[in-house]
DNA sequence: TTTGACCTTGACTTTCTTTGACCAATGTGC
DNA sequence: GCACATTGGTCAAAGAAAGTCAAGGTCAAA
């Protein structure tokens, strides 16, 4: 398993538990896990981004701590901010991310994730001109969340 | 004996011992079959498509992994039939028909179909040239199909 | 004998992860 | 205030996979 993944994983039992946010020590964290600091970096701007839900303050020195926050908790409201942070192009990888992103926090479930990751992989727009299936993503990505909100 | 029979029926047998789905790393398995790593894609390409019943998803980077899932029972084969029957070409129109046939026959529920005709939209294809349309439009629908058998 | 479908190979690309060196901010004791 | 210890932040390079593509090979059917 992937180092990262256990960070991810780790961060948000952490969330889980307390309810929306985790305050975490950057240097302990990696010493726990037994990565290098920086990985936690890595990690948080890769999978616990604003785009994704998220805030993330931190503090350096002394007593310094990374506190992430989960946010726009509302079924509705969590599809609607996602639609709107699509713009015209949306490539697989990061449609992904926001699935898996919802399927956490519960916005949808295992089989509409994989229904809909179905219709965002690479295979679905082989036959296309690499300049216009990004824009296509986007587009099928977005009808489809539509029918998601109440 | 072509290697590309040999690379095919390495995965069938992994996927019959574990039960229907092969995780492999492409490099790996190439270094195992004394084959170049592009061969693995070969085969998954020409052996391993939707249309013959499976379902192959991959990552890059560490990590990384191709997995191949295959899928069977009666519910599926009723699935399978209508992916056979799609050709390299839907048109809005005949996806939505077979949706209201399959919904009908209690193969998919409600909210599936509703999600699925979002992806066949006209509108969400407005982007992309004519020509090209009705080609993703089959091969979305097929990918999402395919997540519905078990 | 030509042709067309299928196979093989390898150079090059893209994506994702890991690591470490160096930087910036904050707190503490003098 | 200053020196110094304690944090976290940034970035670029290297590493670890997988993907793509095009050029050439094989072989059987026409």
């Amino acid at each position: 398993m992937r180092i990262s993944d256990l960070v991810a994983q780790y961060i948000n039992d952490i969330i889980d538990e307390q309810d929306g946010a985790a305050e975490i020590r950057r240097n302990e964290l990696a010493t726990t896990l037994g990565c290098v600091p920086s990985q936690i970096n890595y990690v948080i701007t890769s999978r616990f981004t604003p785009e994704q839900g998220y805030i993330v303050e931190s503090r350096r020195g002394g007593g310094g701590y990374i506190r992430i926050t989960r946010i726009n908790n509302t079924r509705s409201g969590t599809i609607m901010h996602i639609v709107n942070a699509i713009g015209k192009s949306l490539d697989r990888a990061s449609a992904e991310v926001m699935l898996t992103n919802m399927l956490d926090r519960a916005v949808i479930d295992a089989a509409t994730a994989r229904l809909m990751a179905a219709a965002m992989s690479e295979r679905a727009y082989a036959d296309v001109p690499q300049q216009y299936r990004d824009a296509v993503r986007a587009a099928v990505f977005k009808n489809m969340l539509l029918t998601l909100v109440d």
